[in-house]
Order: C-alpha cells, then sequence, then structure tokens
DNA sequence: CTTTGATAGTTGTATATACCACTATACCGG
DNA sequence: CCGGTATAGTGGTATATACAACTATCAAAG
C-alpha cells in the first residue's frame, strides 16, 4: 500500500484524495459502495482522521461521495452519461450543434497583463501573456468575438501556432500537455457596441451574450482567461442542472 | 453584538455563517473587502480559528468569499449570480447571495395549457394547469418577471398558498411532496418589451436576459415550465463547468 | 539607490482530543 | 411476539495547538 507523507510537497488530504479517486477509476470502489470510516482511514494512511476527513469533505464536494449521519460515506451512484456540463471550446460546441465552426483570428500578440485580467488567472498585473483575439463563426457567418488571454510558461510559443484551423483546447490538452479540467462561466445580457457590430454585421443596440470564462488546469491552475460577446438573437446557451441531494 | 452560543440547535459555525450573510446584506461588508482574519473572528464571537474558518470555509465553497494565502479573505465581486449548477428557486438562490427576495405576485389562476407548454409539461393541450405569473425582487428592487406553468394531480390546491412569501419550490418540496431533481434552461440574450419595461422600471430596448427552464420530479416527470425575463445589468448567471475527470 | 533580511500578520496544513447526534444491531423483559 | 434499552460504530461539531507557506512592510546593509 501506498503511504502518505508530508516530505513530498503535495500536502497529504490532497495525496489522500488522490489515492482514493484512483480506487474508483480502478473500480476497487463502485457506485453505492461504503467506504472505510474516518478513523479508519487515517489510521490506514497513519494520518489523523481530521486530515482524512478534509479529503473526504472535498470529494464530497466534487460530486464523488456522499455523507450518511451515523452510517457512513459513500461513492455517489453517478450515471456515467450524468456527466455535469462538458466544458466545451467553440469549436466542439458548433460541432455538437451541427453546425460549422469557422474562425478568424483578428490579433494575436504577447503582452502585459491589464489588472482585471491578472486577478482572474492568479498571476502579477504587467506579466507578459498570450493574448489571442478571434472572430468566431457558425457556418460562415460572424456568430462571436472571442478574447482569450492564456498563461502559462512557455505561452509565447502559441504566437507560431496557427489558430485559424486548429481549436485552441485541443492545443493546450495535447501538444502542452495543459488538460482543461474546469471552468467557472459568467453570463450576462448586454448590447452589441459599435466596434462589435462591425465584426458581427448587425446593428449596435442589438441584443448580446456576454460571457466571462476562467478556465483551470490540474490543481486549479487558471490557464485561460477567456471574455466573449454572443449575437444575442443566433445563441442559445443550454445547460441541465441538478439538485444536490442525498437520497439512498 | 450577537453572541455565539451553543445552547441554539444551530451549529456555531453555521451562526457565524448567517452572521457574515448579514453583514454582505447589510452593505456592512461590500465587495472586495478584506474580512476580518479568522483568528479576529474567532475571538470577537468566542470561538475557535478553525470554527470560524469552517464558516468562512463554506461561504467560499458558495462563491461569497474568495482567499489569498498571506493577504486575508475577501468579499467576491460578483454581481448577483446563479449557480446553475445546483437547482435552486429564485428565493434560496438570492438568499445565498447575500440579497434580500421579495415577491409580487401579479397573477394566479387555473387555465388550460396553450400547446408550446403543454409539450415541455408532455401533457395533451387544454388540459387546466396553475399558472403563475409574478415580479420577483432583490433587495427591493424589480429584476425579473417570471411566469411558471405547473402541472400535477391537485395542483389547484396551490392557489390557497401565499406565494408572496413562501418560496414555490420550497412549498412543492415539502408540503405536496414533490422533489425537484433536475432541470433543463436555456438562456438568451434579448431586449426588453414595452410590457416588461413598465413592471421592472427600466426602459424599453434594455438588455433582457430570456430564460426557459423545464424543471423535473422524480422519473423524469415534467412538473414545471417557467420562463423568465431577467434586467440584463442586474443579473448575472454563473455556472461551473467540468470535463471528464475521472480519467488520468 | 537597490538588495537583503527580519518581522509580523495572514491563510494552509496537520494533530490530538472530546463530545454530540444519529444508525444499526443485539439483547433482554414483558 | 413486541418493544425498550444498551452498545458500538458512524459522521458532525468544536477546541487548542503547532508549524508551514506566503505577503507586506520596514529597516539595515551594500
Amino acid at each position: 500500500m501506498s503511504t502518505i507523507v508530508r516530505k513530498s510537497p503535495l500536502p497529504r488530504y490532497y495525496q489522500l484524495k488522490e489515492i482514493m479517486r484512483e480506487k474508483i477509476r480502478s473500480g476497487e470502489w463502485k457506485p453505492g459502495d461504503l467506504i472505510p470510516s474516518e478513523r479508519e482511514l487515517g489510521e490506514q494512511y497513519g494520518i489523523s482522521r481530521m486530515t482524512a476527513r478534509q479529503a473526504i469533505t472535498e470529494l464530497v464536494n466534487e460530486g464523488l461521495f456522499y455523507r450518511e449521519q451515523g452510517k457512513g460515506t459513500f461513492v455517489s451512484r453517478r450515471k456515467i452519461t450524468q456527466q455535469l456540463i462538458h466544458l466545451t471550446g467553440f469549436t466542439e460546441d458548433m460541432k455538437a450543434r451541427g453546425q460549422q465552426p469557422g474562425t478568424r483570428v483578428l490579433s494575436a500578440e504577447m503582452r502585459p497583463a491589464e489588472e482585471a485580467v491578472a486577478e482572474r488567472l492568479r498571476i502579477k498585473p504587467g506579466l507578459q501573456i498570450f493574448r489571442l483575439h478571434r472572430l468566431r463563426l457558425a457556418d460562415g457567418e460572424p456568430l462571436a468575438i472571442e478574447v482569450s488571454h492564456i498563461s502559462f510558461i512557455g505561452c509565447e510559443k502559441l504566437l507560431e501556432e496557427d489558430l485559424e484551423h486548429n481549436s485552441l483546447y485541443r492545443l493546450l490538452e495535447t501538444k502542452y500537455g495543459l488538460p482543461l479540467l474546469e471552468a467557472d462561466q459568467e453570463l450576462e445580457a448586454g448590447l452589441i457596441g459599435s466596434e462589435e457590430a462591425q465584426y458581427l454585421k448587425v446593428p449596435v443596440g442589438s441584443p448580446a451574450l456576454f460571457t466571462r470564462r476562467v478556465t483551470y488546469t490540474e490543481r486549479n491552475q487558471p490557464i485561460e482567461y477567456a471574455s466573449s460577446v454572443y449575437c444575442g438573437n443566433k445563441y442559445v446557451f443550454y445547460t441541465h442542472m441538478k439538485r444536490e441531494q442525498l437520497l439512498s
């Protein structure tokens, strides 16, 4: 059995989280299974109950486990198809909707991060980041304008990529080894401004859907902050919601 | 200053959560503000640092605060947001965001289902359903107009409920035994029309966020179809997306 | 002037301990 | 047979303590 130590730079509760994730991946713990108690896990891995509890708590928050007082902690019964909302880039999104995605790169450059962007990416303002300004098309028609800010060590290499014919997300995941795991997204209604109107070929004052998204890779490291403007009357955002609840 | 005790049936960390929510609601703590440190809060309310920390942690998870190691804990600078990943009614949503929810019932009646509504609720057109037309307020200000169509056996009893002071969702779940488990929602940007402008007290042509939602109870039985218009510049939808995560 | 270092304050991690609230089970007495 | 009750095990709450990691600030050294 693997042991948990603190010599490594990773916290013990985090190591236990990974161990438990692996037990689910491997099928050792199946949906509905009762996992060992907090005290038991602590003893097994030589850590305190509260540390084991922290690991479990975070996995409960992530939806992998659920607790029942007096009974124990169980592996969630999530159907495979019951995935929450899929994190998709524009390209995958359009294909899923049965439309032909297209892209025109308006600009791509390295530049210092503005304060608002730096805050979202959790870096210092003024640090050099990659900024990508794109016009997004669906079946040849302008649909959205997207500005992506990307920050990781070596992100200047993106300057040499062909981003009109390659999905940015796919590149990051495959070529740069940066899995995009989660994202926080905000949606807000607004109006098309004069600059956007030219690109999108709609009148100023038309309805617009503004989205802001921070995408995270491993260890909740922010890697992209993207801000988009969608033509309001050409785009509908779908989502499926689930009530948090503990039913047995 | 209110004191925290455990004589009451509510846990101390929970009491502190409510106190801090109230500080946000009242405006004492504004977005971006640095809140007192964990040690300070513990001392102030006569509880231990770890208990104060638990209260803060939960509010961080709910998106109300964010932490920065070495600096402190801050009030989030988001506008009103809705957790898309959790299914919440307007009332729960507003409370969680530190805003005071309010409701004005514009009409409540039984009437035959229109075709579009019937299709979403998977019933025959013309069947009697409960239709509720409400103006939604946040801290006393008009925020949205919502029309709910509800269909279940005995739904005419809803006519006798006080829906200005009770959460519809809470009533359905507790009194009527109808757990609301999942929902499909569409979001679209648009413009405020003349009728809505009067209720919401904004100019015609202001940005608006249109939502359409079908809510399901057990066995994927549709129970509510709700169509809403939110003031575009007062409301932000927030969603957390995950990519398939059980692979390494 | 810039750099280094000390320092105080913050959150982050971790332990040990204690008791409460709840559940399931086994046992006992009617 | 039924119904209490004792008990052991679980998660839930709470405390006190300690040190690590990080940030801001300021003073001293170069």
